[in-house]
Parts: C-alpha cells; structure tokens; sequence
DNA sequence: TCAAACATACATTCATAATGCATTTATTAT
DNA sequence: ATAATAAATGCATTATGAATGTATGTTTGA
C-alpha cells in the first residue's frame, strides 16, 4: 500500500515547474528538459522520460521537441487537481481485487464496497488541494532546485 | 496501489468466523481450521497459515494447536476495527516514500504532509467499520459458505 | 545538415508479494 | 503411551509488477 515512485516522479516534475512558474509572470517561462530533472533530483533519464511524456499526454505540460525543446505547465497551477494528477498516474484500479481469482464472498460481501468508498474519499480529499496548494514555499523549492547539482 | 491479498485474506478468515459466530449464541462456537478456509476459499493453506498466525498474535483470534484444534474470534465482531485489521495486515508504512532515496525537495515539500493526512482520513473512516458491518447479510455468507466445496 | 530534445518500443533488473516445502510443537482421542 | 491432528516456524521458490536500461526514431532549431 504505497503510491508509485512514478507518481511521485511526475509530481516532482510538477512542483519543479510550477516553482519557476511563478518567478516571472508575464514573460514566457524557460522550458525545463528532463536532463535537467534528472540532475536535479537525481532520477532516472528514462523513467522520467515516461512521466514527462504521460505528462504531456494528460495534458497538464506542454512539451517541445528538438533543440532548444522541452517542456513547461500547460496550465495554471491552481487548475493542476492533486487528485487527477495522482489518480491518472497511479492508475485507477480497484483497491481490493475481487475477481481473479473469484472470491465467492462477492454476492454478500460489504467489504469491497467499503474500501471502494475509502479509496473515492481519499480522492475526495486530495481534490481540495491543487499543483498550488503545493506552492507555499515555492522561494524555498526555487532555491533547492536552482543549487541541486 | 491496492491492499494486499494478504490483507483481504485476513478479512476473508474473519468474516468466515463471524459468519457462523452469529449463527448460536450461548454454545461455545465450532473451532473453523486453516483446511477448512482454504477449501472454502479456494486458497494456499500455508499462505493462509500465514495469516491466520497474524491473526493470532493481533489477539483477534484464539488458536488451539492439536487434534480437534482450530481457531476462533477472540473478540465480539463488534470489537473488531477494520481499521485496525487492515492497518495491521498491511503494514503501517507511509505512502509516499521521501528517503530511501533521499528527495532534495523534502525541506520545502508540502505534498507528503498532504499524502499522509490523506492516508489517515482513509484510516479514519474504516474506524467506523467493525467485523459486524460485514456481517449485515451474515445468512447468506453462511449459505455461502457451508455449500462452497 | 547537425545536434538537441522528446517519442517509442523493447529488454532487463530488482523488490516483494505470493506460494511452496519441510519440520517442529502442542493437543487430544484412542 | 501412542498416533493422529492441527497450528507454529523457518526457509526456499515463484510470480508479478515496478523500476531501470538500451536502442532507435522523430521533430525542430540553429
Ligand atoms: S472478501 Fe469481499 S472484498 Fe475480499 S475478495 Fe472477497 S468479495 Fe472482495
Ligand atoms: S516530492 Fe515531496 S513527497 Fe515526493 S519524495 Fe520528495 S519530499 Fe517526498
């Protein structure tokens, strides 16, 4: 029962973004590389290859290719749902697998509805917070993010 | 990210004594076995010997070693907190991993308080939930038990 | 046309859940 | 006493999926 490292690298990724986001505002925001969130988080050049393009895909980072490519927020932090961006990459399967194999508990079983309810709550929960929420000590982040080798 | 099959198994072994724990009253209940679950489930006896011993040692279950030995609640079902149950079985460790290996964004990250405080809530509403919540449709669980093979 | 950057596909490694096997210990009916 | 039964315990193996690695393709700007 732990989130992905997956999920977490694309929140990283996230947060690296949103936190030189707000540096300048009206200016077009240098695009990141994911060379440069591998230096800097010490990650993978591969997985995060994988984030950033599901990134791309769910639409929440723009990405650019070829020289002097890659990629920013496609959005504004505060419409960045911590919830989606959890729930998308952490897939959304079932908490408890009640097929496969079948468990002959199901036609009376509440547990699995239960936990289901559990798991929408927990959503729920997340889904008040946004890439912003995450922002409160975005000179901090900038400035770990800036010396990290 | 789903509970593990460990976990549900446990669930399964409880539900299968309460089920039949309701059925009389006053009599000391029938000892259930690891053979007898594993026929009812369809499951690994010594994965279930796993469980069962956990159960055991969380003081939910009473187990008596030798001929005509068995197991049964140590509790009412009313006693018994999914929470606890789950929380046990699964392992209590945090959902989002930030050392091991070590995150540069920790000092200033806000997203593992939130994931925390997520997985408490989670904890928290199955603190409302007992064995005896599963059991709202115990006669059928009890058909459904006595007649799988 | 070259180099930089993401896109894509596939292969491999690693962690751990899940399962299997063997033996020991405790209990009780005979 | 003894044999049978059932849980306790320890260790080995397998299966699954996450995590990582390798290779190549594609786009783009200088
Ligand atoms: S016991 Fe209930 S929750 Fe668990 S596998 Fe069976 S049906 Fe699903
Ligand atoms: S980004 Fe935050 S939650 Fe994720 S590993 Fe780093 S410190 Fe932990």
């Amino acid at each position: 029962m732990q989130l992905k490292k997956y999920t977490d690298y694309g929140l990283r990724i996230l947060m690296y973004l949103a936190s030189f986001d707000a540096d300048d505002k009206c200016a077009e925001p240098k695009l990141a590389t994911i060379r440069e969130i591998c230096d800097t988080f010490d990650l993978s050049a591969n997985h995060v290859n994988k984030v950033v393009h599901h990134l791309g895909r769910l639409q929440l980072i723009e990405t650019r290719r070829g020289k002097n490519g890659g990629f920013l927020l496609a959005k504004q932090p505060e419409d960045i749902s911590l919830a989606f961006v959890i729930r998308q990459l952490e897939g959304d399967e079932k908490w408890i697998e009640c097929e496969n194999p079948y468990c002959v508990a199901m036609p009376a079983c509440e547990l699995k509805g239960i936990v289901a309810r559990g798991k929408e709550l927990f959503y729920d929960y997340l889904s008040q917070y946004t890439l912003k929420s995450l922002m409160v000590k975005a000179p901090q982040l900038r400035q770990i993010f800036s010396t990290a080798s």
